[in-house]
Formats: C-alpha cells, sequence, structure tokens
DNA sequence: AGGAAGTATAAGGGATGCCTTATGATCTGC
DNA sequence: GCAGATCATAAGGCATCCCTTATACTTCCT
C-alpha cells in the first residue's frame, strides 16, 4: 500500500500547493513531474483510495492528516540531507539538493534524525527553507534489536524486497499494526499482534532484520 | 538499460562467488534473493544481454569486466555508507549493513568519494570488508555546473524520473555518451554529442540538473 | 547406461506506474 | 445560456520484475 511513487506525490503536493485548504489542482502535479492528465489522475485516485489524500473532482487534492504527516517528514529528511551534503560534503546546493531527492526515500528517519544530532539540529535548509520537526520520538528500531516484552508499531520494511514484502504482507505485518515481542533467539523473534486471532507469529531472523518499528 | 535490479544482482553475484573464475550457480542467487530459480534465470539472461554477465548453462554465471567494475564500485559505496553510519552517526552495524543498501543506489558516487574524504579515506568497512578504491577519478558532475567547451561522459541520470528518462533517452543521452558542451544559458544547455550527426542537443535547464557527467 | 535431480526455457499471469485515445461531465467567460 | 476549455473516467497498452506451471534438456551418481 505503501507504493514506490507515493511519498513523491505527497511531496509534490505538500511544495506546490499555495494558501490555507485550497485543493491543489491536479494539472499542477501535472505539470511538476511532467506527466499526462490521465496518470496523475490515476495515481491520485489511489492515494485517495490509500486515504493519504481528498480528492475533490473538478478542483483539486488536499492532503488528510496522514498525507500531512508523511509529506512533512519527507520534506524534514529532504532538508537535512541537503544540509548534510552541502555543510559536510562541500556539494553545490543545486545537486545537493537533487540528491536529497533520492536519499530521503531511501534512508529511514532513523538516520536523518541521528543527521540533525550529528549537524546540531539545524533548522534551515541551505536554502532557507525550514527544517520540520521531528514528530513524535520517531526512533525507528529494528524489530531484531528488541527484546521479549517489547511493545511496538511496524513503521517501515527496508530493504524492500519484493519477496520479503509478499511474506510479511501475507502474515499481514503491514505498517502501522502494533505487536508485542514474545521471544528473541537466534534464528526467530515471536511475535504477538494486535487485534488478531492467531496466538503468535513466528518471524525468521533474515525477515526480522528488514522489518523497523517504532516503541510504544 | 540500466534498470532497478541491475545493480542488485551485479552485487549479489560478487559477493556470493567463491574462487576465481568459477561461475556462480543461479540456485545459490534463488536461494539468496528468496526469488523462484526461473525469476533468476529470466534476469540473468537480461544481464548477459546487457554485457553486464556471461551466463554459462548449467555452470553459472560470471561477471563482465563492466559488470565487474559496476559492482566493485556498488560494494565500495555500501562499505562507505557503513562506515559512515556506524561512526558517524552510531548506528549498530547490522542495521548500518541493511540501510547501506538501500544508500548504496540513492546517490551518485560523487557522493561517497567525498564521504570518504570526510571520514578519512577508510579502507574497511565496520566488519572489515576492505573498501576497493575509487577506479578514475570519478567526480561525478552535473551536467549544468559546467561550461562550454567542456567534455565529458555521461554517467548517470539522477533523480530518475520516468518522464525525463524517456525524453533522455530518445535523444540517446544514455550513459557512456560522449559530449562536448557548446554553450550554457540560463534556460538551455547546448551539446554535441561524439559519433552522431545531429549538429546539436538542445536540453533544458531542468533535464540538464539531472544529467550527472564526469569530466574527460 | 539409466534414472533422479537439477537446470533451461516457454508460456501465461499479476502488480505498479506510466502511456494514449476517446467519451462525457463540468466549469468559465462572453 | 452556450461554447470552448478543462477535467473525469473508462479502456487498452507497455515495460519491469516478479510469479507459477509445464516441458525438455543436461548432469551426476549408482
Amino acid at each position: 500500500m505503501l507504493q514506490d511513487r507515493v511519498e513523491e506525490y505527497l511531496g509534490a503536493i505538500y511544495r506546490l500547493r499555495t494558501g490555507e485548504g485550497e485543493p491543489l489542482p491536479l494539472s499542477q502535479l501535472a505539470e511538476y513531474f511532467g506527466f499526462s492528465p490521465v496518470s496523475i489522475h490515476e495515481m491520485i485516485r489511489k492515494l485517495d483510495d490509500g486515504g493519504w489524500v481528498d480528492f475533490h473532482p473538478y478542483r483539486g487534492v488536499t492532503l488528510t492528516e496522514r498525507g500531512e504527516a508523511s509529506a512533512r517528514a519527507l520534506l524534514r529528511r529532504h532538508r537535512l540531507w541537503e544540509r548534510f551534503l552541502t555543510d559536510s560534503l562541500n556539494i553545490p546546493w543545486d545537486e545537493a539538493h537533487l540528491i536529497a531527492g533520492d536519499l530521503e526515500h531511501a534512508a529511514p528517519e532513523l538516520v536523518t534524525d541521528r543527521l540533525a544530532e550529528f549537524m546540531g539540529e539545524p533548522d534551515a535548509c541551505p536554502h532557507g527553507g525550514p527544517i520540520p520537526p521531528a514528530l513524535q520520538s520517531s526512533e525507528e528500531r529494528c524489530l531484531r534489536s528488541l527484546g521479549a516484552g517489547a511493545e511496538a508499531r511496524v513503521t517501515r520494511i527496508s530493504p524492500e524486497t519484493p519477496a520479503l514484502l509478499r511474506r510479511i504482507a501475507k502474515q499481514d505485518l503491514i505498517p502501522g499494526r502494533l505487536l508485542r515481542i514474545l521471544a528473541q533467539t537466534e534464528t526467530e523473534t515471536r511475535v504477538h499482534l494486535q487485534d488478531m486471532p492467531e496466538p503468535a507469529l513466528s518471524i525468521p531472523e533474515t525477515d526480522a532484520q528488514a522489518i523497523w518499528v517504532e516503541l510504544m
């Protein structure tokens, strides 16, 4: 459900929109991405179905609370990368902007939060855009790194190996799900999912290493 | 031609292979990725067609010189990211390994080379794997950042917006192509391609910002 | 040498995210 | 109020990279 392009669209909507709750016309997105209006529309419908945006026919899209939060987090990651690339690696800011556009999708919040710490919590990107604060104490942790008893919410699967994604989807271990760790052994993690009938789930060690959660 | 998965496969072959020129059996790749042997075989055929590997039926795959270079560069990027994540951001090395697996695809060589410089040119990753040296003085530059007269080789398109990729493919501005910059203006870059009949190509500023080259 | 196990290859499918073409619906300006 | 522009939506396509099923071919071991 959290496909590749979702974040990119949310980020574009976040940046392109103007005033208050004014919906952003799809034509603007079409121009921004250089895609056909039909493609934009198709994608927007998926975002609407997924609860990321509200689509107002003939008027445009607005971000839902969920979409807004996701876009803000994306922008934060983007601007922190920009700062790092320009300040620490001496990369010109226009190149940094492009590179940050790739990096913002690749690394979990954990990395950019540490990056912020590393740089002394900067509050603006190289060309002045404010860096949104981290919301919830978003310490993303690897499922493997937790002990029995821990309660957490799945935030991310990474790396997103398709085979892994399929296995994980089959067990409904999707982002947002709440779980409690029953046991950690060398080879597997036993987990109980909230609101699920099954008594417990066994996740092999290699899979558990790719599941990222946020402690509750 | 340089699809998403190519690097991942090359990297896996590079890491999994054992002795000298011994071909790596496809079954190993199937196990490594958790994909069906048929899928692996399909992908390997594409890599063979693309000149990245040599496929020896019933024996396995070997990397071509080109594939080898690409895999080595990938491993270098991977290990430099690992070092940075563990050393500078204090991320445990097992998590760092997973994150580096995403970052290695996201950032151009320029970033990891600067990262190496920033860290004092480390020569091993956190768990001891040697970091291959940068090959050619691979200073990737943005096409936009060069002046008229410069000669360069296209190395990368980033970010890889599909619309952009299509436009660029149409003009045959693919990685590897040699070009000379005729003029830079506010709005476009005029470029001559080696071995091409057309007198010159006009690349709009926004496209030129996503074209990365290596000076000759 | 023959049979089991492993490998190759063809054929057809699915999801994603883009495309085009085509038909209506709605909005806007005169 | 109507025409022309814009927008919505359906339908069919394409590329990528994975899947399964099924058949044929090779290798290896007894």
